[in-house]
DNA sequence: GCACTTTATTCGCGAAATGAATAAAACAAT
DNA sequence: ATTGTTTTATTCATTTCGCGAATAAAGTGC
């Protein structure tokens, strides 16, 4: 919100990149964010003063011939604390501990049903299971937490105001937590926190505009500009999996039909699948990767019907990401996400409808990638975030 | 491309001011770009020595009581020159010619079908019309053309890389025509240069972001961020109106079939129309304003064939609605162009569209506007796009 | 003519970034 | 050992930029 001061802005990526790439030397920040010597010399300086960054002693000289002064790389001092990164699924929560440089120090699922909790009931227990998470792995001193869920978030407020997941609208979340936990809570969209742990993997991703699409137990869409997250009207990421693609499609667990969620989320083709093979329904909302492994090996295996199944979908996808090439003309499409799992049976349906959808001098600019990303990327994606919002305040409170 | 420097941002803005508010003083620049009366006085005081601004002499004391040192108003100085700013539809071509100030000062449309023709000979045509043009109102100094077209137009480049006026395919227009007009030419997809004239008139619409769809020959969308033009991986706009909506629609201007664009454009309202009644096919392929109005007049009047026709407009204007709340959560979505005369017949169905498409959380969000704009915001856009890149050479050259 | 009000400019300061000079810390060679 | 070479890091003076405060300017009202 407040622009960032041209300090804090030169700051914050600094701390970036260190976080992306590990210990590095001055000259070597340098290069990287185009700055002058004199510049991080300034910059590291208060950083180390600050207690923020240490030195690293071990001169483990890198290979090859090393003449000159030796590199003295830098990077986070370990005393700063923890912060616990959180994805709510319908009857999951996956959790995460990293240290200040953003390196994983624990992670943990816990299988807990969610949906049907009041309010106050949730918040009980998402507070109870990070409490138990941090004191389990040790962690006395968690500074923040970052949780990241399905639906139309409200970032900047800390509100979720719809969510698949929760029963509850305009949900305070954040502050309901930081209520709990006596600690600044950040909230996202899970495919926005999925873009931008995407993102601090590969540069490309980092520069022009990025859309990551995740497939999963939804279908989410994460916006990013210049390595930056879009944010819209709300501060919230987008609710495109709810674009309704066909007027008289399948359910969707939005209330609507024939959304793109109604047809490519794990919920929506574990259910078509189940009415096809006279099973009974399913027992939870959200079926196991087992069950759509086999779902899916039955497809491979030749089964017509399940065929057709993937087949439509691959078609949904095709039309999803024509949209976006149409929109946005991005540089680089990212379809991630468990859903990538079939993406082998997706691909025909999938490339046919998106040939149809677009316009040819548009869909040869957008470079479109097919990216295997564990879900731990969410809390991964979300924890980062958390982080930096962590290095902002800091600068705040040393400046105060 | 190349980040302007905080100074040369600053005197964008500073121009980019005058050019929207009239004359204005220095305290009133201030206040309105929230700079300190140092920082406008420093600023002016180079515009003026550039001879890029004078001062106002006419003391035109406003009403009311009058105390202190009165006003100094800068304006630009009107020996700067003059741009044209020119838009080809299918067999129509406008222009408008505007001193530095950006005010009109002469505006002519000529009829001059160009569908049909070969790249340098469209390029010759339209050379020729401008330069006619600006012999015929006395413009002996024109600085720089700014032109607008439909279709998938890289700014950066110079390049059409697809459009429905021309047949060609990457033409490369804007060398084109500086080598035959001896002048820096800015080409610009036609939605995009109405949404920034549009928002140059409506403050609201600076800030935030900004959805504007055009509906008129064509459907095409502009997309602003903070009073910016968003551009995608070749710098060009969007082409949401040949997001194809409906499986098998009617055939679309792109080769395809059931685009957004197949059901509101002027010519596709006009060609079902034109079946209904039995009617001779048309003799050109965009119908005139009287034809459209008196189509409109016929439903209006209750002509069931008609008003299905437009019935099924309006659904399809609140999908495409719908889909750019789910994706962007703009701000402001704005409805604009010649299509908007049929707003009223549009309305029910459009609403009830957009009703099912989104989530009402999002949907409260986006305030929806529908503009009356003419045709003429989409010289003033381009125009006024071609004026600050020549601020921006300006200052350059000066640096020199 | 004098007080008052509003507008504009000047001046000095501080934040930020940089190039150039300098210092530091090693190894290599004699 | 001493000196030179190479690379890394810091210091310092300089520039750009914007701002607050003081000052100057240009009117009106009495």
């Amino acid at each position: 919100m407040i622009p960032l001061s041209p300090r804090e802005s030169a700051r914050r990526r600094l701390l970036d990149v260190l976080r992306r790439e590990g210990p590095l030397a001055r000259v070597e920040i340098g290069q990287r964010l185009g700055m002058s010597p004199a510049s991080v010399s300034d910059l590291t300086a208060s950083l180390l003063d600050e207690g923020i960054l240490v030195t690293e002693e071990s001169g483990e000289h890198a290979s090859g011939l090393l003449r000159g002064r030796p590199k003295v790389r830098l990077f986070f001092a370990d005393t700063l604390g923890f912060v616990v990164g959180v994805w709510t699924g319908f009857n999951r929560i996956e959790l995460r501990l990293v240290d200040s440089a953003g390196r994983n120090r624990a992670s943990r699922h816990v299988e807990r049903p969610l949906r049907n909790l009041e309010a106050e009931e949730l918040m009980d227990v998402l507070a109870e299971t990070i409490t138990a998470f941090a004191a389990e792995t040790g962690a006395s001193d968690v500074k923040a937490v970052g949780l990241a869920c399905q639906g139309y978030v409200d970032t900047r407020d800390g509100i979720v105001a719809w969510s698949p997941v929760l029963g509850a609208r305009d949900l305070p979340l954040a502050a309901g937590l930081e209520r709990r936990l006596g600690k600044p809570v950040l909230i996202e969209n899970d495919a926005s926190a999925m873009a931008f742990a995407i993102a601090q993997r590969n540069p490309d991703f980092r520069s022009g505009r990025t859309a990551c699409l995740m497939v999963g137990d939804g279908v989410g869409l994460g916006l990013l500009v210049q390595g930056e997250l879009y944010r819209g009207a709300r501060s919230g990421g987008s609710e495109f999996g709810h674009v309704r693609l066909r007027r008289s499609g399948p359910q969707c667990r939005c209330g609507g039909r024939g959304c793109i969620e109604a047809y490519l989320a794990d919920y929506a083709l574990h259910r078509d699948a189940q009415l096809i093979d006279h099973r009974p329904a399913p027992t939870t909302l959200i079926p196991s990767e087992d069950s759509m492994e086999a779902i899916v090996a039955q497809a491979r295996a030749g089964d017509p019907a399940l065929l057709n199944l993937f087949q439509a979908a691959g078609e949904v996808l095709g039309d999803a990401v024509g949209i976006l090439v149409q929109t946005l003309e991005p540089d680089h499409i990212v379809i991630c996400g468990p859903g990538t799992r079939a993406m082998d049976l997706l691909r025909p349906s999938f490339e046919a409808a998106l040939a149809i959808q677009t316009i040819p001098e548009l869909r040869d600019l957008a470079a479109i990638h097919v990216v295997d990303s564990s879900m731990d990327l969410l809390t991964e994606g979300v924890v980062m975030q958390a982080l930096r919002e962590l290095d902002f305040d800091l600068a705040r409170l040393k400046a105060a």
